[in-house]
DNA sequence: AGCACGCCGACT
DNA sequence: GTCGGCGTGCTC
């Protein structure tokens, strides 16, 4: 066979210059890496691990790095094409984070160069270079004179200038985005009048310790010990976890830590689960500390994402404060990684490159050698199994700081009772008289729309969404009926399209529904509804949330959204619909979830001197785990859910999640088994490596039917797993299908 | 992901 | 007879 001859191309082993091959990793869905030759004129001493490479890749040239330099084995005996260019004079991360992303590339099934492109920020990613301008400060001008400061109008103009003369250093860019209100427009005027300038920031030094912290008070006995055991553990790996309900002190437990480790000259990693929860704590920080701090989460820009990344990286910023996406950022000088609200699902990625941002930060931990602090008032079942285990350390804040109380929990046994509309009666009788004495009262119903069922009353025809096999939600608002799983929409029918009888009926409760019923009960009372469609336009939340704070609203009626980070002093009565709805659902973790959304949504009502009740509608109020939870609080709820498991055998994360496939005739395969994982991922983390190959699609209803045969007998997913691969015929063991049940992270490590 | 190659339906 | 659909395969 003739060899072509092209100058890219290089046998291998008649390169005699240089026998180096490099392992470049390259941003495309591909799950291996491709080896290069080094670019012209460099040497092995210039590469190294972790650098930015120019390489051509499929006709064009894209930015990969490099894994690994390596030997050229002779024998090997197929044509490489050189890399053209080296991005970095330093390597962008170290090598232990580099292990980290390569292991965790195969651990999450993911290809290898999406995994770095989500561990980088898009400007470094599209090979901007790392020399980027300095971040600009806002300072007065040198020459600004007293008497020039008169001129100023105007409230804000004012305020920034106040601001501007209290601090001579002046104020970054970022700090400024992060006041609540457009700086830009007081700050061109007070440029325009000579009276500030921007100046390029010094790169900080963050070594400089920090003098005269003042404590607003001394830490209570368990506080104490929990901010001495992690300190003991300072400079060396250890998983803690820091269970507290809301109100016991987490998060000065997190500052005091913080101080020890800025003081050492240390960085510090803070993750919080949503982008809303960062404003509240940079404030905190930022009143607290002088060090530089950073931001990272999906609300900035690129270009400020990439300075703090930068800033992390070069050991400019000390404390960096972010969401999901930050857990990647690499530490000059890494000392403590936080992880507040450790329970909460949205750390884990739900789609694409599924990475959990909790189990990444403690193996990120382990790699640096350094403490990890997870906070929650209601921990995950997997991470207390792993207290139990002794894997992490458990640290318990039992006290409310203060003289605060508990609120009370009722169930209120709704068995036999008439419902208006989801209420019953002694629910309604509370609300009343809760208005009555002038406070608030919070209704929680975790389902959004009018009903979540549209039902034909003639001929029992269910309005299921054509793309998965959910049922469709009525929205009477809009007249629109929506799958909740997929995102499908269609306008809402009239006629039953079975029968064609103009009789469907919504079926169930959504909030949209209870709201109305609401209307009717209490005609004077104004009601608030906050859900994701009652807040779908951008700030409408945080204008609600001043309405309910100033007291315009009487009810607050909404999902989970309510429970998370806002605080309402003056609700005293809390009333959640659907116990049993959430409890004792399909879901194997909604038990786990709906005992979370309780305790947390109770956790936001009342104040220290009236805690507030919280009513709890069931039919099932005997049932051992909810009187548990009520009576003994979510520690107790999750120490018997936890026993449950390990008496019946299974780990705390079960592979005993139903496995429900529906598909309909048009789907290929491949979209079949895509939607299968996406399905079964909601319930377990199934996750398919690589297309399903051109054989499948012969034996489509075949599989297909087996599939649901198995399903319906209620395997485990483990064995419907083994199932699937199994299904899959001749294929060459290197093309095969691999799946992967991850949902067990006790076996991370 | 993108892009090329290749084999079957509606057109100047 | 061709143009173009997307299904399939490849990228060091």
């Amino acid at each position: 066979m003739k060899e072509p001859d092209d100058s890219l191309l290089t046998d291998k082993r008649l390169d005699s210059q240089n026998n180096l091959v490099l392992k470049i990793a390259v941003p495309y869905p591909l799950r291996q890496c491709y080896d290069y030759l080094p670019p012209d004129g460099i040497d092995a001493s210039q590469l190294r691990p972790g650098m930015r490479l120019k390489v051509p890749f499929a006709n064009r040239t894209s930015i990969g790095y490099l894994l690994e330099v390596g030997q050229i084995q002779p024998g090997e005996n197929f044509k490489l094409k050189r890399a053209i260019s080296i991005l970095d004079n330093e390597p962008l991360i170290e090598d232990d984070d580099l292990t980290i992303l390569i292991w965790t590339s195969q651990y999450y099934h993911h290809p290898i160069g999406e995994v770095f492109a989500t561990a980088f920020p898009t400007l470094l990613r599209q090979g901007q270079s790392t020399e980027t301008e300095k971040e600009l400060l806002l300072c007065l001008s040198p020459d600004t004179e007293r008497e020039k400061t008169a001129q100023v109008r105007g409230t804000r103009q004012m305020e920034l200038m106040e601001m501007l003369m209290g601090r001579e250093t002046g104020f970054t860019v970022s700090e400024l985005n992060g006041l609540a209100w457009n700086w830009k427009p007081a700050a061109k005027a007070l440029i325009d009048r000579g009276l500030a300038c921007y100046q390029e920031a010094m790169p900080t030094t963050p070594d400089a310790p920090q003098s005269s912290i003042t404590h607003p008070h001394r830490l209570n006995p368990p506080q104490q010990y929990a901010v001495d055991t992690v300190l003991g553990k300072l400079g060396q790996y250890q998983t803690f976890l820091l269970e507290g309900v809301t109100g016991s002190g987490k998060t000065e437990v997190y500052l005091r830590l913080l101080e020890q480790v800025l003081e050492r000259g240390q960085q510090a990693m803070i993750l919080v689960p949503e982008i809303n929860l960062t404003p509240q704590l940079e404030a905190r920080f930022r009143a607290r500390f002088n060090a530089p701090l950073v931001v990272f989460h999906s609300g900035l820009t690129d270009a400020e994402r990439c300075r703090s990344w930068l800033a992390m990286q070069r050991g400019e910023a000390s404390i960096l404060l972010g969401t999901r996406s930050a857990v990647f950022t690499p530490m000059a000088k890494p000392g403590l990684i936080i992880l507040d609200e450790e329970h909460d699902s949205s750390f884990k990625q739900q789609e694409g490159f599924r990475f959990h941002a909790r189990d990444l930060a403690i193996m990120r931990a382990r790699q640096k050698n350094i403490p990890i602090l997870m906070g929650s008032a209601t921990p995950s079942l997997e991470s207390l199994a792993n207290t139990v285990r002794g894997r992490y350390t458990l640290l318990s804040l039992p006290e409310r700081t203060g003289k605060a109380v508990h609120p009370t929990y009722r169930l209120v046994d709704i068995r036999k009772q008439r419902l208006n509309e989801g209420l019953s009666s002694e629910l309604i009788t509370k609300v009343g008289e809760t208005l009555g004495r002038g406070e608030q009262a919070l209704l929680f119903l975790n389902r959004r729309g009018f009903a979540p069922t549209l039902i034909c009353h003639a001929c029992g025809w269910v309005a299921g969404c054509k793309r998965c096999d959910a049922r469709l939600v009525m929205h009477s608002a809009e007249r629109r009926l929506r799958c909740h799983h997929c995102g499908h929409e269609q306008a809402l029918l009239r006629d039953c399209p079975e029968c064609q009888t103009a009789d469907l009926r919504p079926l169930g409760l959504g909030t949209e529904r209870v709201e109305l019923a609401l209307a009717k009960l209490f005609p004077k009372a104004r009601t608030l509804r906050i859900d994701r469609d009652s807040t779908r336009r951008k700030g409408s939340l945080e204008g609600m949330l001043d309405k309910i704070q100033a007291g315009e609203v009487d009810i607050l009626l909404g999902t989970q959204m309510l429970a998370k980070g806002h605080h309402f002093p003056n609700v005293t009565l809390v009333g959640i619909l659907d116990v049993d709805g959430g409890l004792f659902s399909h879901d194997f973790r909604a038990g786990e979830r709906t005992a979370q959304m309780i305790v947390q949504v109770a956790g936001r009502a009342g104040r220290e001197e009236r805690p507030g009740q919280v009513l709890l509608q069931t039919r099932q109020p005997d049932h051992p785990l909810l009187r548990k939870l009520i009576r003994e609080g979510y520690p107790v709820f999750a120490a018997a859910a936890l026993l449950e498991r390990y008496e019946a055998g299974l780990p705390p994360y079960s592979y005993q999640a139903l496995w429900r496939a529906d598909a309909s005739d048009e789907e290929s395969p491949t979209q079949l088994l895509t939607r299968l994982v996406e399905l079964a991922s909601t319930q377990a983390e199934v996750l398919a490596l690589g297309p399903v190959p051109a054989p499948m699609y012969k034996q489509a209803g075949r599989f297909r039917q087996q599939l649901l045969l198995q399903s319906a007998k209620r395997k485990p997913l483990h064995e419907l797993v083994d199932f699937l691969i199994r299904q899959i015929p001749n294929l060459p063991e290197a093309k095969k299908v691999r799946w992967s049940v991850d949902i067990d992270p006790l076996d991370l490590y």
